[in-house]
DNA sequence: GTCTATAGCAGGATAGAC
DNA sequence: GTCTATCCTGCTATAGAC
């Protein structure tokens, strides 16, 4: 941790800009100049473009594993707070998009590879949030119409898409739309 | 009606495709095969890319228009039932996106003039939600929480997710966000 | 209004020296 | 592991003939 490797670098800062203009707009050039090297020089870590990019969705992956790890530790409902705070986050930041709602949005258009490593992840997204939705109904903290697996669609849907609109519409919009999310629950 | 234009023909191609693959993926070449023409012949209907992105925003938002027309002489159920029917279709098309969805998602990568007009074009639908959940509380169909216009803010965060997460997820995926949209009115 | 031809540029990628 | 140099491709855009 003292010192980062120029690897781990170069997926930090791609993941930054992938979230803030998109998969297809981000490039080499952009990532050397901000650490200080040629973009040769990435292609030596990451051959081809994708190769990067499914470093990056991973590395998103492995970080949104963490997380959930001390998560879990909590109520469902101190869960959903604070997935709704990391969204808060991303947008706070530049309002940065997500890695699935970015990736997912130019879905059509990157390589299979990407699209295998965009729906591995969001499947793990979906499975915690149903779980966590079926822990709440359990304990009686959550109330709600429908199943937890069709509440994680919904959440998953709106997460994403809240962040590309407030992005439009501004920061108002955006709350509105993570309280519609917490009030659909309790 | 007889024969169209190839003017508008180029634009009902361009926003058929910008929907399933995104403005910067789209290039005048398909447009031109598609047609039967060469690529320099649409530059003459459309100097500039942005030009014909513009006409393609301004022609999905006059298309809108009509269609609102018509929803307002419905209830305000109906009119929620005709929005849902349209991402329903967007989604049977080949999973297309909405146009405010996939210029949205590409906000931060695109000229100033598609900016605007994407930002004209969503607020008129949120304004036309605002409205019918006003009406719907008015005459006691509607039943939630908050104000008309953060139901409003939900819905489109909700609907632009709908279809770029349904892509990934699927049928089911999709049609549970739709009804979790349906069930928080009423 | 459509064509051919071509300019011009950006970005991904590779070869080979150091 | 980083550099210089270069190739190649795809795409936007323009000039000018028909």
């Amino acid at each position: 941790m003292a010192t980062e490797s120029n690897r781990d670098k170069i997926i930090e800062l791609s993941r930054d800009i992938i979230q803030h203009i998109g998969y297809h707009s981000f490039n080499y050039k952009q990532i050397a100049v901000l650490i200080g090297i040629k973009n040769s020089s990435i292609h030596h870590y990451f051959p081809a473009k994708e190769d990067l990019g499914v470093a990056v969705i991973e590395s998103d992956s492995s970080d949104f594993n963490d997380k959930i790890k001390n998560w879990n530790l909590e109520s469902p409902l101190k869960r959903t707070d604070y997935i709704l705070d990391l969204y808060q986050q991303y947008f706070n930041d530049g309002m940065k998009l997500c890695i699935i709602g970015t990736f997912g949005s130019s879905y059509e258009d990157i390589p299979e590879k990407l699209q295998t490593a965009v729906n591995v992840y969001i499947e793990k997204i979906a499975q915690w949030l149903s779980e966590t939705f079926k822990d709440g109904l359990a304990s009686g903290e959550f109330r709600f119409k429908g199943t937890p697996e069709a509440m994680a669609s919904a959440w998953l849907s709106t997460l994403a898409g809240s962040l590309q609109m407030g992005r439009l519409r501004g920061a108002v919009h955006f709350e509105e739309t993570l309280d519609h999310l917490r009030n659909s629950i309790i």
